[in-house]
DNA sequence: ACTTATAGCGTACGATCGTTCGTGCTGTAA
DNA sequence: TTACAGCACGAACGATCGTACGCTATAAGT
């Protein structure tokens, strides 16, 4: 009754990928197993990792697959939006909402992959390392530019802003799963609106005068 | 010519014990395991697992042990400090300081234990939280006491600077780790800063006149 | 001196890990 | 119809996991 064609075999990777992604969100990237993983989409172990070889490889497809993820739930919906000041604010509501809508059902699958992996050498931590700055590159690319138009203080540092956004951020994530605290989702909305100027209206460019 | 005394028993114990917290802060407390950590300190597996009966119980001496390390490394230099803000600040810069020092091997312990056990029930996991909790709240109240001195603004949210706190050192934690970042211990202390109001003087029992 | 408690070891168990190999079965191409 | 390419399977591999049992040797208590 299976086709077995090129077609298929995509979508039983696809599935194997994406049950992956929700496994190692919760287990982590080394807990995630190939025997427990097979039966969980009904395959066999030879079945299913003849998909991918080895093991990293298959962790490095998920976290490719949970990249994806992050990218099409946060970035995205607000990737049409004015560079610049608009668009952050814009993608910090994108990654509260994204956090609260729990779009891993482990947590932010990349806040938890950076400290698995972030004392084992290897293709995994390099990707992971590489996904994580360039998203901060995203964050401060738009700092910079609303430092520009004046949307903040002229001094302000475009990659210490990124750092702090992307520290409240993952510390939401944390409060939530570690402690259950839905009131995190909140608080790190509060934090974005300090880091970012008040909540609407806001001008920096005649301020700084002295010093 | 081994004299197996209870001391040297207490000894071997925490030798183990100490070892395996250096283990667990790279390797995670599930990636720990009984028999490299037998050969890392020259004994047998169960020679060693005798001294806990469990792993679990292997995991939550760990636990304990970091704990304890952390406490002393952060918490105990800054216990004398006059309660509020000026206790506040110092915790903070001697939290970067322990981070710097890199006080663990594998980088902060509590956080990396935070993201692999969140999802992991079990007295591992309740351990971890009850110790973030706490802490949290060592935070949050020297938060309030700054807060009634006049410190801090008089609507801040102790809890909310809390999170905030936490989430600034767990973010440079994560930048050091992942992206060998060093200048993310400068940025915490920018960000720790500013949370706190300015470097030196500070004052703002007359702010917020309106609103 | 004799008993008791205990630290540590060696061995073994069943389970599970990642990986390899050989064998069908099916749809496509010649 | 025949040949072929590819998906999935079952079985088995060696390795390692956590744990249990039994033994020896020593220090402490009487």
């Amino acid at each position: 009754m299976a086709r077995r064609t090129r077609e298929d075999t995509d979508n039983t990777r696809t599935t194997i990928v994406d049950r992956a992604v929700d496994v190692a969100s919760t287990d982590g990237l080394e807990g995630l197993t190939i025997g427990r993983l097979a039966s969980q989409v009904g395959m066999s172990k030879s079945g299913l990792i003849r998909h991918f070889g080895t093991k990293e490889k298959l962790q490095l497809a998920a976290l490719e697959a949970a990249t994806a993820r992050f990218t099409a739930e946060v970035w995205t919906p607000v990737a049409g939006e004015p560079p610049g000041h608009v668009r952050l604010r814009a993608v910090c509501a994108s990654w509260v909402s994204y956090l609260r809508r729990g779009v891993f059902p482990g947590g932010c699958f990349l806040s938890a992959a950076s400290l698995e992996f972030d004392d084992r050498p290897g293709p995994v931590r390099d990707e992971v390392a590489a996904t994580m700055q360039r998203w901060l590159w995203v964050l401060a690319r738009d700092a910079e530019i609303a430092r520009e138009a004046g949307d903040l203080p002229h001094d302000a540092d475009p990659q210490q802003l990124a750092f702090e956004l992307n520290a409240t951020l993952m510390g939401a994530n944390w409060a939530h799963r570690l402690l259950r605290d839905q009131a995190a989702f909140d608080r790190a909305q509060v934090a974005v609106d300090r880091l970012l100027g008040g909540s609407s209206e806001h001008e920096f460019e005649h301020a700084n005068m002295s010093a």
